[in-house]
DNA sequence: TAGACGTGGCA
DNA sequence: TTGCCAAGTCT
């Protein structure tokens, strides 16, 4: 397999030049880009992954030890917070609770507290109801089947196909915010996917799935490390990229960003600030917080009740009798 | 389907 | 300093 790479590079080299002066090819004429043939797609299957044996990450989750379990608290954590923040947290939880019936018989308010300032706290209830629904329904073991993990709280599309992939080597479109960049890049040659997740996308990601289903596990990694670290959202290392030479996006010039405005989020002086500020008294203390205390983190009492109101909706928060407040036992 | 949902680092 | 961005999910 590493032999013939050299003689597809070369037939790639030679497809994309003639690609390239041949202005009337068959598939121009097509609203999408035009697929890649089976041989320019193995290509870049060996490239992308090529690239990733020799650059990825030594993270615990992807130790060869690391079962599911660990795959799976790291895909929550994860969840729009960034390795660095993830990796204190992941170790400890993965010490403190090996395995989901452990976590399982702990309090949701330990998973709240444990969980820190990771951030968007209800993902640690979601996991802790993940592990509790796997403890009485999986005899303890993360299912392996996508649809299994899709039924468990805070288990989406990504996340189902991201553990199926990562933790049993399954086949997968893995399609998290830094695949679809790349593909967006590679492919459709705009600097940024759009909004929401479209059809085409997943069309697109669905052909570039290797057949093979170890080589397909692999290549979900692959292209999500290459996003995170070569084709990064600002400023992208094109001079690192494996597969710059075939890039739309640079082909075309590397345009700038020309659509919608990309959803920005405004935090400073919204409910889930004043949230983050509830919870982070309510974490650090191990017995009931007064009402009083709680009132001295925000100073408009509308917002403040209503900030509590949706926490203690959420689940986040216990209310007790004389207007005290702790995380859910 | 658009908006809610935390937090911190970097340009 | 301000705004963008980070392995999404849920409603």
């Amino acid at each position: 397999m590493c032999e013939d790479r050299k003689d597809m590079s070369t037939d790639l080299r030679d497809s994309r030049s003639r690609a390239a002066s041949t202005p009337s090819g068959p598939s121009a004429a097509a609203a999408g880009p035009p697929a890649p043939g089976p041989r320019a797609v193995a290509e870049l299957h060996d490239l992308v992954i090529d690239w990733f044996d020799e650059n990825a990450r030594d993270l615990p989750w992807r130790a060869p030890d690391a079962g599911a379990w660990s795959v799976m608290v790291s895909e929550f954590m994860l969840q729009q917070t960034p390795v660095s923040r993830v990796l204190p947290v992941h170790q400890e939880w993965l010490a403190r609770w090996p395995r989901p019936a452990d976590l399982a018989q702990e309090s949701p308010g330990e998973a709240v507290r444990a969980w820190g300032r990771l951030g968007y706290p209800r993902r640690a209830l979601r996991l802790h109801a993940a592990a509790t629904a796997i403890a009485q329904r999986h005899g303890g073991e993360v299912p392996r089947e996508h649809d299994e993990l899709l039924a468990l709280p805070g288990v989406g599309e990504y996340t189902a196909a991201a553990v199926a992939s990562f933790a049993y080597g399954r086949r997968h479109v893995v399609l998290d915010t830094n695949v679809r960049r790349v593909f967006a890049r590679l492919v459709s040659g705009t600097a940024y996917p759009p909004n929401a997740t479209t059809a085409a996308e997943r069309r697109t990601a669905g052909g570039l799935l290797p057949a093979d289903e170890a080589t397909a596990a692999r290549w979900a990694a692959a292209t999500m490390e290459l996003g995170a670290l070569v084709c990064a959202a600002r400023s992208p290392a094109c001079g690192s990229c494996p597969v710059a030479a075939r890039c739309a996006w640079r082909l075309a010039g590397s345009p700038a960003h020309d659509g919608p405005p990309r959803r920005g989020q405004t935090y400073a002086g919204t409910d889930r600030q004043v949230r983050g500020r509830l919870l982070a008294v309510l974490r650090a203390s191990s017995d009931p917080v007064p009402q009083a205390v709680l009132d001295g983190v925000w100073h408009e009492p509308v917002q403040r009740a209503r900030a509590l109101d949706g926490l203690v909706a959420d689940g986040l928060v216990e209310p007790l009798a004389d207007g005290l407040y702790r995380l859910p036992a």
